[in-house]
Parts: C-alpha cells; structure tokens; sequence
DNA sequence: GATCAAAACGGACCGTGGTCCGCTTTCATT
DNA sequence: AATGAAAGCGGACCACGGTCCGTTTTGATC
C-alpha cells in the first residue's frame, strides 16, 4: 500500500510537482484503463497520457504492479471503511455471525470485479500487510465474538484463503461453480468452523 | 500441464528431433535453475545452453510460464503417484482422517519447497485442472469417507486453498508463523470440519 | 533410395517493463 | 529576493519475453 491509502499514509510530505504528477498519472491510469482493459495498459501510455516521461512513473510507484496496488487503494480504502463504520450488516451493529457473512460476500464480490486489477498488482498488492491484514483482524474479531475456540489467528486466514482471487478463478472458471455456489459453499464452511 | 506428465501424455507422438530438443531443454532449464535461481533464469540462457534457437523453446512450452509447468510436472507427477499408491499414511492403506492430515503435510512441503517455481509458472500452473483437480478429487474422497456433510466439492477445495503458495508465503513471511504453527492450525481447520 | 508435405528449426525483430544520469524544479533558509 | 542542496524530471537506453517467416529436417509412402 503507498501513501495514497489515507488509513496508514502521512510521512514526510511530497513536493508539489510529485504530488500532482502522481494524481495525473493515477488519473491517466485509470483513464486508459476503463478503455482498454488491465492487460493492455502500458507504462509508456501511461505517461504520455498524463504528460510526463516514463522515469516519473517508475519513481512514483516502483513498478507496474505498483502503480496497480496504488489503482487499488481507492477502493480498498473504501470497502475497509465500509467494514468499519459502514451500515450493518457489514458494518458494525449486526450480530457477529451476520457480520462474518456479510464480510464473506462483500469480499467475494469484490475479487470478482477487480480480480484482473488484483492479479496484476501481484505480490506488491497481496502480500500487503495492510490489506490481508485488515480482512485477517476483521475476521479474527468476528471469531472472538462468536466464542470460536483455538488458533484464531490462523482460522481467520484460512476463511480468507478460499475468497482468493486464484481459488475463486479456479472454483467458478475451471470447476464451473457459480458465484452463489460459491457463496454457499463459504458460507458453510464458515458454519463448521463456527460450530 | 504437458505431455511431459505421464498420468495424462500420449497424444499424437512427437518428431525424433523435436523430443530431443525438449529433453535437452528440461535438461538446461534444471541446471540453469540450480546455479542461478528461478528468477535469473532466461529463455535465451536456456536456449543457447541447450544449443537451439529461441523460438524452438517457445515453440515447446508457449511461453516461460509453460516451461516452469514442464519442469514442475516432474515433481507433481511423483506427488501425485505417491498419493496414489505409495506408503501409508499419505497412500492408501491408513484410516481417512491421518490420510487427511498426511495430505496437508505433505501439500505444505511440497509448496514451500517449489515456491518460487510454482510461483514462476503463474497460471499456467495453478489454474491446471490435473493439478488442482487431482488434489480436489482426492480430499473430496476422504471427505466422503469420513461421512461429512455437504457440499463436499467445495469443502475440498476451501481446504486445500489455505496451503497455497501465496497464503502460505503471507502466513509465514509477513504473518510471522512457523511451519510448525502453520500446519497445527490446519489440522485443527480439518478436525472443524470434519467433526 | 527418391519424393514430398508436414513438422520443426533458428535467429532477426519487436514491444514493454525497468534503469540511469545529466538537467530542472522546488522550497527552506537567510 | 538570492542561494543551494535535495528532490524530482525526462527520455535515451537496456534486457528479456514473445513473434515471424524463410530454411532445414524428418519420416511416411512409393
């Protein structure tokens, strides 16, 4: 995650020429994007787009996979403060059960309309701690309240591992599951591990 | 996955010349890999080292994801006659439940052990039917076996999902867990939804 | 063993991600 | 406002994955 996510950012301040670059080229980004898809986005178009030479991009966001992460952000930041402060039952208020459901279905949904986004933020996106993290703490609360026994810790990550963006591809692309099987599926998994 | 995997091979019979390029490839791909490490290793290296143009390891293995497939399907094969018909508990012969937890285990090693080959060969790999769907298959048999209820073709796959590389690389290397603890809270995944 | 179509080969070529470094802009200090 | 050092900038440059197509090899058939 980059200074872009208001949940964690701060830090010394950017110069204003490297603030405004940044915003044109996230702009540019997304711009193109909504045009030609994730996989054709190039970093040259990029900055030419938002007006400025590729070495901008790079110092800006490290890489493409990046200038993804940062693509992200938004709407991460988005659905975390949703989970924090937002309507139940996703939000606080309804009964944790209720909440843990919610979570699984806001979550599934969202993988599934940005996975390609995801996918190509790689590994600077997925082994972010501040995104799994999140989901992994969440969950674990959820856990807590709900009484579950043991290494909760661990069970909260295992929830998350099958909403994956890979696993979910595999589920619902090759094994030919549809999304609300796959809910269900979850759903009761989620039962067992309650129980 | 390719011919190169027995449990699946056969085909149409490959020309004399265009077999011995393959082999030779595999050959200088493992060795290249051994001395240099997954990422630093090119097409171009492999192609000069094993004396034939680039196209022809492209032509081969489609791309460079391909021919990480190639050389994983060599281990996977094993794995996967080992589960078939090797020594208990992993094989048949043990009661379900230690089959179960012998699976884990031995799922575990295998990906953090080829990690960064799995890793390399991208979806090529992971969204290969034979390698998920083998896994699947097999626990969605002890499943049964052990009489849970269910939609036990999910069931199955929300297992194995916590054992893949990028959850696993998550748990240990950001998340800070040993593999000790990471195959404890597994078990304990299992036993929850088993009972 | 001659013939020939299909298959395979090789390496020049291309696009894209990523680096490098000399020049320019910013802004805190005075 | 002048100054200077740090931060930022741009685009030429490089390496690597992947494609293309004219040439060569293979092996089935006669």
């Amino acid at each position: 995650m980059s200074k872009t996510l208001p949940l964690l950012s701060s830090g010394p301040s950017e110069r204003a020429d490297a603030a405004r670059n940044r915003s044109a080229l996230l702009d540019a980004a997304a711009e193109l994007m909504a045009g030609c898809g994730v996989d054709a986005l190039t970093m040259d178009a990029v900055a030419a787009r938002a007006g400025v030479g590729k070495g901008t991009v790079f110092r800006r966001f490290g890489s493409r996979e990046g200038l993804m992460a940062s693509l992200l952000d938004h709407r991460e930041a988005e659905w975390q403060a949703s989970v924090i402060s937002g309507p139940p039952p996703l939000g606080p208020g309804a009964a944790p059960m209720e909440r843990l459901l919610a979570f699984g279905a806001s979550r599934l949904r969202l993988h599934l309309d940005q996975g390609a986004l995801i996918e190509a933020a790689g590994r600077t996106w997925g082994e972010n701690y501040a995104v799994l993290g999140f989901a992994a703490m969440h969950v674990r609360l959820l856990l807590t309240e709900l009484g579950v026994q043991g290494n909760l810790h661990y069970l909260a990550t295992a929830l998350i591992a099958p909403l994956s963006v890979p696993v979910l591809r595999q589920q619902i692309g090759v094994g030919h599951m549809s999304e609300e099987q796959v809910l269900a599926g979850w759903e009761e998994l989620v039962r067992k591990v309650v129980a």
